[in-house]
DNA sequence: TATTGTTATACTCTATAACTATA
DNA sequence: TATAGTTATAGAGTATAACAATA
């Protein structure tokens, strides 16, 4: 164990705390913390691809598809041809699924508020500063760092 | 949708991320992320019952067990009867768990140093003390919060 | 040829509740 | 009475691979 474990470990332990009081919140309505998230995403993008939603979840297409599959039984969400791409199919909440987002949006308020208010409000905007930085580098990065992998690889073969 | 979603969306990427890159990296060495995270428990405290395993990784005894009961198929962990407790159970690292578990450390090297790398010197424990303080708020004020949602409700129902 | 989505499939994690045994 | 662990059970998310239809 190096000093480095503690970032991951801190990140990991923050988030796990968020989805535990998101779970706890997001089922006095009836949805999960990850179902929520996507009704949040149609809520702000309307009418999406399944591609373009998993897209932006961020998630799987497939998974997307299972949880959307749920969604849709419940009411929730619609999913219609796309208007030009035939192969495609759009997503969108329903007038349900849109009352449902508000119940539960309002639902997770409380949680909102105790993150913002544990922190100086300089920190909060350095909070999220930092979390980007950090999350574009591990999905960007990906490629040049499969190489250095690959490159340890062959030199520990050799 | 307020500003205040933001930093809970932010975490929740960056995690993502992390996540995602975990798998892959831990995933060369048959591990799972969270399988990796319960190793490095053990590695840290030896042998722990599965009640205090539980709350340091953090996660439900059951779930544990279920995780447990898998990596002991693998010949990763053992569990013992408990020296003065025989109620309780100890799990530890076996050999091959110990040696699974360098291993596993080892492929998350890169991920680690990318995630240091990306950032200024100062910010690296800055972002792990904000994240610290947040997953604290979240934990440990839960009674509040609960009774602040409670007075809501009956506000509402009033 | 590449892309969108579906389907089948499998696995891990998660967690509640009822239960046994022990402290 | 409270605690440690087990068991049964259920559900959700994750993701790969093979496939059909369309761009």
């Amino acid at each position: 164990m190096d000093g480095n474990s503690e970032l991951p470990m801190a990140l990991r332990a923050a988030y796990l705390a968020l989805h535990r009081r998101s779970e706890a919140q997001f089922g006095k309505v009836g949805v999960t913390a990850d179902q929520f998230v996507l009704l949040a995403t149609l809520a702000r993008g309307d009418s999406l691809t399944q591609r373009e939603l998993a897209r932006r979840m961020p998630s799987d297409p497939s998974t997307v598809r299972a949880m959307l599959v749920l969604l849709e039984k419940q009411g929730l969400v619609r999913r219609d041809a796309h208007p030009s791409d035939s192969r495609a199919r759009t997503a969108a909440l329903t007038a349900a699924g849109k009352r449902k987002f508000e119940q539960a949006f309002a639902a997770g308020e409380s949680i909102r508020d105790q993150m913002i208010e544990t922190l100086q409000t300089g920190d909060i905007a350095l909070l999220v500063k930092l979390l980007t930085q950090v999350a574009e580098s591990l999905n960007s990065e990906f490629a040049s760092v499969a190489r250095f992998d690959s490159k340890v690889a062959e030199e520990e073969e050799s």
